[in-house]
Formats: C-alpha cells, sequence, structure tokens
DNA sequence: AGGATCACG
DNA sequence: ACGTACGTGATCCTG
C-alpha cells in the first residue's frame, strides 16, 4: 500500500487570496466567481500534483473564538468581508462536496487550529502532510512529515515551507515562527507585539535568545539602549500576541482522519456546478465526457429464438430505439432481464415472435421498464399492446427529484450510483457521426440497459416510499403514461388543406407588409434579425431606446407597443412578427408534422421534465396553439375530428390555480368568493378598490386580474408594474391593499417560503416535490426567484396533480359507459376529446362530473366545456 | 449553442 | 439596494 498523504486546505485564507488575486469576474446569472475560480484552479493544482488520499478544507466559523478571551481586539478593525466575496462561499461549499471532500468547522475555533490538530495527529502515524494557506502563520507547523505550503503572487506559486526552508530563510526553526509574530505582531490580525520590532530585529533576537521567554528571562545581559526599554514596557504585550498567534493543537475536533478518505470527484455534480458557475475553460480542459467508463464485463445471449422458457412472471425489459421519436423511428431489438439471465431480440425477430407478443400483452407477466410510454407507443405500431407494466424508471427517478434532467437510463442510473451502463451518445456517436451501431455494441448496450433498470427498481422504490411519493408515482404518473401513450398514438388530425389555404393567404400578407417596412425603412433588412431591425429603428429612425438586451436593443413586443405612435412602421412590424410566427411555426412547422398514413400528429407528452409537474409537449408542440388574437385562432380550424360525423370536445378548468390557493391558504376571502361562485377577478377589484360589485369598472377587473395572476406567481411590485405598465409605488400599493383584504394569502406566502427554507423542498397536494437548494442562497437574485418558486410551485404543481388524476379517471369512467369517445390533448388546464356526435349529450354529463370531482378541495372545482366541427368551433 | 422573440397555460 | 413576474417549446439569427 502506497503512504498516505494528508491534505489540509485553509479554507477562509485560499478564498481571500483567490479574491484579490483575480479580477472581479462574474456569471450569466450575476454572481461573482473570481474567488471559487482560483480556489478551483489552485485545487485542481495541487490534487494533480500531489495525489493525496485524504483530504480536509477547515473554515472558520464565527466571529468570536477563543482567542477573544485573552484579547477582545483580536483581528478587530478588519474591513468587513466584502459581500462579492461572502456571496462566493455557498458556492466554494458546493464546489468542495461535488469534489467529495470533507469541508469542517469549529465554533470559537479558526481554521489554523483545525488544521493544527489535524496536522499533529497525523504526525503520530505514518502519514504525509501538506498544509495549504495563504497565510503565512502555519509555518510554525513545519516539520520533517508536514510541509506548509503558502501562496505566493495571488494564487499562481506556491512556497514550500520545510523546516529546511524556513531555516534558510529566517534561520529560524518553525516553532519560533510564533516567537517572531510575538514579537512584531501582525497588523491584519490585530496583534499588537512589541512596537518598533519589525522582521530585521525579531530574528535577530531569537537567533540569539531562542524563545520570546529566553529572551525576557536573559534581559539582565542585553546591553541597555531604546529598544530595550520598549521590550521591557512591552513584555506582557509580547508574551500575550505569541500566545495569540500560537496555533492550538488541540481543537476539540470531532472528526478522525479516517473521515478524510479522498476518492475523486462525484464527476456529475462537479460537472453541474461548474456549469451553473460558468467555468467552460475548466469543461473543456476536464476529461470528464471522453472518460469512458470502466465497464465490468457483462454477461448476455443473443436470442435467435423466443421461447417460453425466457420469459418470467417479473423481468425488466428495455425496447432500444434508434432516437427518441418514437412514433416514428425504428425499433431495433428488445432486451429481456430477470437478474440471473438476460437476453436480446432483434427486433425483427421480436415482431414475429408469438410467444413474446402474447408474453408482452399479458397484464398478468410484470414488466419493469424505463420510460414506459415510449415502448408502448412504439410496440404498438408492431401491433404490439403493451400491458402489466409495474415499475418506469424514467417516472420513479422523476418524482424522486423532478430536477434531475436525463432522460436516457445511463444518465438516471448514473444519479443513483450505477454505472454499468453506457450513454447513448458512447454507443451511437454523436452529430454527423450518429449511427445504429453493429449488433454486438447495440445488444450489449440494450442488455445493459435492461440490467440497470432490474437493479434499480427496488432502491428507488425505497427512495420513494421513504418520501410518501409511492402513491403518486405508482396510481398516478404510471398509470398516466399508459393514457398518455394512447393519446399520442391515437394522434388528432389535421386538416393539411386548411393550413395550406392559410398559409397562402398568409404569404400574400406578408410580402405586402414587408414591402411596406422596407418603403418606411428606406432600405430591405431581415426583419426577422433584432439587430438589424434595431439599427433601423434606433439608429437610422431615431426612436427612443426603452429596453436594452445583453446584446443590444430590445425589439420585443411590449417595446415596440410603446414605440407605436412614434412611426408608422412600428405597427408593421408587430403584425409582420405576429404573421411571420403563424406561418413558420403554426403553418409551415405543423404541416411538417402532419404524417402521411393518417393525416394525423402525434405529439410526444414529456411526462418527466417539467420541474412543477405539469407535461410539456413536443414535435409538434400543441399545448401553445394560437388562442388569444383571432388570426391566430383560425388555426384550430385545421384540427378536425378523424371520422365523419365525430366532434372535438373541450373541457376547461375555471381558474383552478386561485381555486388551489384558495384551498390551501384556507383563505377566508378567497374561499367565500368561490363557494358563492363570485367572478374571483371582479371580488378582487371590489375589495382591492373598495368598490361594489356593479361600480367595477373593465379597468378595474383587468387590474385585479394581473394582480391574481402575480399573486400565483410570486408577486413582486416590479413584475406588477411592468404588466399593467404602472408605476412600482402605484404596484406595490395594489399588492398592499390585496394583501389587506386576503390575510390567509398573505399567510400562505409567508408560511410556504419559511417551509421551504427549513425543509429544502415544497410540496404539492398529492406530494410531489420540487427541491430550492437556491432558497438559502445568500445572493439576491438567486434567492429571491426560489422564494417565488416556493409560492408558485405548490399552486401551479397541484393543478397539474389535479388534471392528471381527472385524466386517470375520465379514462376509467369512458371504459365504463363502453364510449367511443377519446382524449387526445390535456393543454395543462384543459382536455380534448374527439367522439361521435352520439356521445354529445353523455359527455356533457360526465366530463364536468369527472373532472370536478378529481380531487376534493374546500372549493368547488368548475369546469366548462364546448363542441364543435373543429378545434376552433370547440370555444 | 445560445439569445431573442413569441405562442400557450 | 439588489432586479423580477411562474411553467413550457419552436423558430430564427448569430457567432
Amino acid at each position: 500500500m502506497t503512504k498516505e498523504k494528508l491534505l489540509l486546505l485553509d479554507g477562509n485564507s485560499l478564498a481571500y487570496r483567490a479574491f484579490f488575486a483575480l479580477p472581479l469576474l462574474t456569471n450569466e446569472s450575476g454572481i461573482h466567481t473570481n474567488a471559487v475560480y482560483g480556489f478551483t484552479t489552485m485545487l485542481q493544482r495541487i490534487l494533480e500534483e500531489e495525489q493525496p488520499t485524504k483530504i480536509l478544507v477547515a473554515f472558520d466559523a464565527g466571529k468570536t473564538t477563543f482567542r477573544h478571551e485573552t484579547y477582545t481586539e483580536y483581528k478587530g478593525g478588519r474591513q468587513k468581508t466584502p459581500s462579492e466575496l461572502s456571496e462566493q462561499f455557498p458556492y466554494i461549499r458546493k464546489l468542495i462536496d461535488a469534489y467529495g471532500i470533507k469541508r469542517y468547522e469549529l465554533e470559537m475555533y479558526e481554521a489554523d487550529d483545525i488544521i493544527g490538530t489535524l496536522a499533529n495527529e497525523a504526525s503520530t502515524q505514518d502519514m504525509d502532510v501538506i498544509v495549504v494557506s495563504g497565510d503565512r502563520d502555519l509555518t510554525q507547523l513545519a516539520t520533517e512529515q508536514v510541509t506548509v505550503y503558502i501562496t505566493k503572487k495571488g494564487i499562481t506559486e506556491i512556497e514550500k515551507n520545510t523546516p529546511a526552508f524556513i531555516a534558510e530563510k529566517y534561520g529560524l526553526t518553525p516553532q519560533q515562527i510564533i516567537d517572531m509574530k510575538g514579537l512584531m505582531g501582525d497588523s491584519s490580525d490585530n496583534i499588537p507585539g512589541v512596537p518598533g520590532v519589525g522582521e530585521k530585529t525579531a530574528v535577530k533576537l531569537l537567533k540569539e535568545h531562542g524563545s520570546v521567554e529566553s529572551l525576557y528571562a536573559a534581559m539582565d545581559t542585553v546591553k541597555a539602549s531604546k529598544m530595550k526599554e520598549k521590550l521591557v514596557a512591552n513584555e506582557e504585550q509580547a508574551l500575550m500576541s505569541k500566545k495569540l498567534a500560537t496555533i492550538f493543537t488541540k481543537a476539540p475536533i470531532d472528526i478522525t482522519l479516517s473521515d478524510l478518505a479522498y476518492n475523486g470527484p462525484n464527476e456529475e455534480e462537479l460537472i453541474s456546478v461548474w456549469q451553473e458557475l460558468g467555468f467552460k475553460s475548466l469543461l473543456e480542459k476536464s476529461d470528464f465526457t471522453v472518460q469512458e467508463e470502466e465497464q465490468a464485463p457483462f454477461d448476455y445471449e443473443i436470442l435467435e429464438e423466443v421461447k417460453q422458457e425466457h420469459l418470467k412472471d417479473v423481468m425488466a425489459v428495455h425496447l432500444e430505439l434508434e432516437d427518441e421519436h418514437y412514433h416514428t423511428c425504428q425499433q431495433l431489438g428488445i432486451a429481456l432481464t430477470d437478474g440471473a439471465k438476460t437476453m436480446y431480440v432483434p427486433f425483427d425477430l421480436a415482431a414475429k415472435s408469438d410467444v413474446l407478443r402474447l408474453w408482452l400483452e399479458d397484464a398478468t407477466k410484470i414488466k419493469y421498464m424505463s420510460d414506459s410510454k415510449a415502448s408502448q407507443a412504439a410496440l404498438k405500431r408492431a401491433g404490439i399492446r403493451l400491458a402489466g407494466v409495474e415499475f418506469d424508471l424514467l417516472l420513479a427517478s422523476y418524482i424522486n427529484n423532478p430536477a434531475l434532467s436525463g432522460d436516457d437510463v445511463a444518465t438516471l442510473a448514473k444519479e443513483l450510483g450505477y454505472r454499468n451502463v453506457q450513454a447513448n451518445e458512447a454507443v451511437y456517436g454523436k452529430g454527423v457521426k450518429r449511427a445504429i451501431p453493429a449488433i454486438d455494441a447495440l445488444s450489449e448496450h440494450a442488455s445493459r440497459k435492461a440490467f440497470a433498470v432490474w437493479s434499480l427498481q427496488p432502491k428507488l422504490e425505497t427512495l420513494l416510499k421513504e418520501n410518501e411519493q409511492f402513491e403518486l408515482y405508482k396510481n398516478l404518473e404510471l398509470p398516466l403514461a399508459s393514457i398518455l401513450g394512447e393519446m399520442e398514438s391515437e394522434g388528432i388530425t389535421v386538416n393539411r388543406a386548411t393550413l395550406e389555404k392559410m398559409g397562402q393567404e398568409l404569404n400574400d400578407k406578408l410580402i405586402v407588409i414587408e414591402q411596406a417596412i422596407y418603403a418606411e425603412a428606406g432600405e430591405t433588412f431581415n426583419i426577422n434579425s433584432p439587430k438589424q431591425l434595431g439599427v433601423i429603428l434606433f439608429d437610422k429612425l431615431g426612436l427612443p431606446v426603452i429596453k436594452k438586451t445583453k446584446t443590444g436593443y430590445s425589439t420585443a413586443a411590449d417595446v415596440l407597443e410603446k414605440l407605436k405612435p412614434e412611426h408608422a412602421i412600428i405597427e408593421h412590424i408587430l403584425l409582420y412578427r405576429q404573421l411571420g410566427k403563424l406561418q413558420s411555426t403554426y403553418i409551415e412547422g405543423l404541416l411538417k408534422e402532419i404524417h402521411k398514413e393518417d393525416g394525423k400528429v402525434h405529439t410526444r407528452f414529456q411526462q418527466a421534465l417539467t420541474a412543477t409537474g405539469r407535461l410539456s409537449s413536443t414535435d409538434p408542440n400543441l399545448q401553445n396553439i394560437p388562442i388569444r388574437l383571432e388570426e391566430g385562432r383560425k388555426i384550430r380550424q385545421a384540427f378536425v375530428p378523424s371520422k365523419e360525423d365525430w366532434i372535438l370536445f373541450s373541457a376547461d378548468y375555471s381558474q383552478i390555480e386561485l381555486r388551489v390557493l384558495a384551498h390551501m391558504s384556507n383563505d377566508k376571502n378567497l374561499v367565500e368568493a368561490f363557494r358563492e361562485g363570485m367572478d374571483v377577478h371582479t371580488r378582487t377589484a371590489m375589495d382591492v378598490f373598495h368598490v361594489s360589485a356593479d361600480e367595477v369598472d373593465s379597468n378595474m377587473r383587468r387590474a385585479a386580474k394581473a394582480v391574481n395572476f402575480g399573486i400565483v406567481y410570486g408577486i413582486s411590485d416590479y413584475g406588477l408594474s411592468q404588466n399593467l405598465d404602472i408605476t412600482r409605488k402605484e404596484a406595490a400599493t395594489f399588492i398592499e391593499k390585496y394583501f389587506a383584504s386576503f390575510p390567509g394569502v398573505k399567510q400562505y406566502m409567508d408560511d410556504i417560503v419559511q417551509d421551504a427554507k427549513f425543509n429544502g423542498y415544497v410540496t404539492t397536494i398529492l406530494n410531489r416535490r420540487r427541491y430550492l437548494p437556491d432558497i438559502t442562497s445568500s445572493n439576491f437574485n438567486l434567492r429571491s426567484f426560489a422564494e417565488r418558486t416556493a409560492m408558485n410551485t405548490p399552486i401551479q404543481g397541484s393543478a397539474a396533480d389535479i388534471i392528471k388524476k381527472a385524466m386517470i379517471d375520465m379514462d376509467a369512467r369512458l371504459k365504463k359507459e363502453n364510449m367511443q369517445a377519446k382524449i387526445l390533448l390535456q393543454v395543462h388546464d384543459e382536455l380534448i376529446f374527439e367522439a361521435p356526435k352520439e356521445e354529445i349529450a353523455l359527455l356533457e354529463k360526465i366530463v364536468p362530473e369527472v373532472m370536478e370531482n378529481a380531487i376534493e378541495l374546500s372549493v368547488p372545482l368548475k369546469v366548462d366545456f364546448n363542441y364543435g366541427a373543429t378545434w376552433y368551433e370547440a370555444k
């Protein structure tokens, strides 16, 4: 075994050094990063050069230490730590944790004392010790075993203080460094020493007498001089100074050397911290991404025929797909494992195997999978109706922590410390080099995934149960996955001809507007380029600059809206933008997504993506089809039922988020408003403006509505002022009046932020969690954002819980009633169905009934509905 | 690849 | 005093 090497870092001192050595760097979110950056580069270098086996970073704990008992002025008169530095300490701690390095601080003691104590302890064992600090005092710890590294010139150079080095430099032993300081003092720590004695004198005296004590013992022999008078006059002060400068090596620490083992960084975590801080150069230099995981050998078999004996009652199953577009991509193969034997079946064989198909369709045969919805949809295309999924790694991992990104098995597994599976990128390649690998690599990759799912199932279920989230996962998300899969596979019919006709008309209009803009600008340019547009508007036409972005002038709609009276071009640009958006995103974009085979679009609902528990929709996104402006709303005319004499039926929750807020805050006034079936915005206006219901005009209601939105988002006066285009002060008054009228809401908002600070997370009605690590950040921006999130997430997330539950109940009810009606889409607070006309009456009864009773709140839920021959008409 | 913009709830 | 509304996805431009 190689000799142990202990690295002891003086966290505070190194952070200070780095801070003052480097210019004030900031990252994208405006946090200063120079101290963290300097600290990191220094740490990287030392790790590389020294290869320590144990590490500790020590920090100073509080302001007072035991030294203050000796001398209350200790470290007095110091400049307060600059806020640009103090805001970096949380990141330094985060970084150290990501490295897997232990850190420690102790009340009443300084980092020096922790380091001294551990260095001392290590010296009793056969261990090399390296101490790193920016503070020269630490050199007193140097021995044959302990080398003290002191940073020089900021942090770029290091001076290695061994006893020999110190002897050469000062002619003193390391212990005499303390005496030296006792005599000369230290202005930065406010240690007085003997006035008039500097380094030279101190060294000379110590060479002659050995120590402060012996110097005073031998004072009689010293020749009378000014210096002697000073020494005599300050004897007590010299002895006290020495005492203050002495590092205490018997601090009552409760860690031992064996706690300090260093096993390398948690790469995921480190990369994420570096990304957060914007350390691009370090990310590029690091070999983390290219580093191949050392793969343990893996045993599996490629089947040439699937036999009954291969298939067990409980197995992990992985359907390997060509890419994430599971409605269109090629299915490559199926891997199966029962933990003992792992098998791979090429998909062409699987598709032909009745044995395998029957097993996959058998709900009593239990399957553990990851992203079962993707598999369900891709199998359906091959005529296989997947059933019996009892575990889904993707969903379990998402419920456990929705912040974790990755959706492939390797990423999910790695987050749980399981590494015997490769990233898709490593097997398929990326960018233009991406290709389906040969059968041996492909089959092993898929097999390892199945095995990973098998291995992680117990662990995740335990984690979920510990957090009381197993119900949410098993009874909500898992069955929902199957329903969403059916919705996606069913798809919604889009009338190509309708879109193409709209596209033609739009195109004609766009050409006219484009010419008008060029004429008004006096030249042609790319209207879609904010940069070029900015030059035209603000430089050439000299319009007033209202807002700027990072990259230049802002030309966003709210800015242009204010510029409307200034120039005729503005209106044209706004119209060009509006129509251009419709053309590119909703006409051309949607046309590209229509499947030739069935004339439908098949979106993918991302079920494990949002931080709040909502779904999202991609390829195409069917959750942001225009509705607010009439021109855009017409796009909905292209969405039609799949069969003749069918209709589209749309049902949406009225004010679900405010109802959730009423329920959770239990605010008397808000609860009463909903129980009495009042218009909540009108009610808010009455309270805020102190008027009666019939005195509320449209402007008052509009303002009240904005306040209600603000409340849901985690209000700020600035945000509200921007939204309503009023002054901050006026906005603040609104908020004040709102809270006076709805004190329960105010109480809830305060409580939820407190809860989040205490727990580190917030929860929804069905116990969905969102962690908010920034809630205790010293960075104002980050903390404020986390606070607003703490207020908003339980509301948005609980609304998501409710509609998800409604979808499950709805699916069951449609089956129970033997209906042909199908749920096609979910748009956060709205469900869209298609059904034969004959079922309209029944839908009108059961849809609101099921949705309104999905979850019982202390206020009623209300559902509005409509139907028609197109989505446009179902309003 | 990231920013700006804009579509939705 | 600090600088903002919460949650998404698609398209276009630019470096």
